[in-house]
DNA sequence: CACATTTGACCTAC
DNA sequence: GTAGGTCAAATGTG
């Protein structure tokens, strides 16, 4: 893999640049009490829109030369958005050779195909769970990991056995941070109880939160609350496991900001901590060198997804001609919007199409 | 009673 | 042999 991020960068990083320019307008409009709902609604379109469109450069350009199992992850209503599907090859590789034995796995194990996502979720008040994707949860292990503070939490779909859903994932506090969540997701969801636009029911991460604290405030906010309370915020940290190879660092919300996912990609985001995302496009968007709240951090380990070993440096120099180096005062102009080139949206860009607005 | 969680034991990969 | 992942009986909850 090479030049993953050398290809159609400026259109993407226009288009990331500008969805975040829409959301200091939608906060600004927020923040008047004159803002009509359509015009929030059309800005909120045009954010979506804008980063669909970064999604869709990642997603073709990012395919080029890539693995794809698109034989499973084809076809899965609801599933989280796969926005290629790639897998570090010997995930790949194991995932097949594990299809391949099928008949012989025994009843202790059973062998997903072993694409993952690797997220890490953080919620800064610690009072919210660390996401809420839109899927029901069940709690079927607990594991003290070497090395680690906490214990990982193994959960696989309430439906497994109702409808022969097998996905899981992995839920370990972080160490450095407890309020942070590292998330693993394994296989995909068949079952068709996801409900990635609306709020799902308790969740084991909810349930899982109430051993950590009791104040958790268990309303679930709908789309425009969630805009409201934006201060309450959350770092989402691209944080890819170090087999797998750059496939696309961002995956943003399709229409509800009910759910953001991108499996196998780099990070997801779940209802109930969309707000922080908003919160960190309103400041510094993207500053490794700040690394608390309300930004997307891109820890060394996702920087080099961004674009492999090669295209490392290419990267982070780009990141500083964009992103000052200092821009933490939530009030200050985070880029130098002059730098930067329009983009030109394709007339037939399929924004309306699945699996964006699904 | 049904379903979820806990937790020790078991299994597999390395 | 060890660590990680899963199973399943026991227990909890509504």
């Amino acid at each position: 893999m090479e030049n993953v991020w050398s290809w159609e960068q400026k259109p993407l990083i226009g288009e990331l640049i500008q969805g975040m320019e829409l959301v200091k307008q939608l906060r600004v409009q927020f923040s008047t009490t004159s803002s009509s709902p359509e015009t929030v609604e059309t800005l909120l379109q045009r954010i979506l829109a804008s980063y669909e469109k970064a999604l869709m450069i990642l997603r073709c350009s990012g395919s080029i030369g890539q693995p794809q199992i698109e034989g499973v992850m084809a076809g899965v209503p609801g599933s989280p958005i796969s926005v290629n599907g790639s897998l570090g090859t010997d995930e790949f590789d194991k995932g097949i050779k594990d299809h391949q034995g099928t008949d012989d796995i025994s009843k202790k194990r059973r062998i997903l195909p072993r694409w993952t996502d690797h997220v890490r979720v953080r919620s800064e008040t610690g009072l919210e769970g660390p996401h809420e994707d839109g899927y029901s949860w069940r709690k079927y292990g607990q594991k003290d990991i070497l090395g680690a503070k906490y214990p990982r939490s193994y959960y696989r779909c309430t439906f497994r056995n109702s409808q022969n859903c097998w996905a899981t994932k992995q839920l370990q506090r972080s160490d450095d941070d407890p309020n942070a969540f590292d998330i693993t997701y394994r296989g995909r969801h068949t079952c068709s109880h996801a409900t990635n636009s609306v709020p799902a029911p308790p969740s084991p991460e909810k349930q899982e939160q109430k051993q950590y604290n009791n104040n958790n405030h268990n309303e679930q906010e709908r789309p425009l609350d969630i805009l409201r309370d934006i201060p309450s915020s959350l770092r989402i940290v691209t944080e890819d496991l170090d087999r797998r190879e750059m496939t696309y660092p961002f995956s943003f919300p399709s229409t509800s900001f009910g759910c953001m996912q991108s499996e196998d990609n780099g990070f997801s985001l779940s209802a109930l901590d969309s707000n922080a995302l908003l919160d960190s496009f309103s400041s510094p968007f993207l500053s490794p060198a700040t690394p608390e709240s309300n930004y997307f951090a891109v820890s060394p380990l996702g920087k080099s997804n961004f674009g492999g070993v090669h295209n490392e440096h290419h990267f982070e120099s780009e990141l500083k001609k964009i992103i000052p180096a200092n821009a933490s005062a939530p009030s200050s102009p985070v880029l130098d919007l002059d730098s930067l080139h329009p983009v030109d949206i394709e007339p037939n860009f399929p924004f309306d199409s699945q699996p964006f607005f699904s």
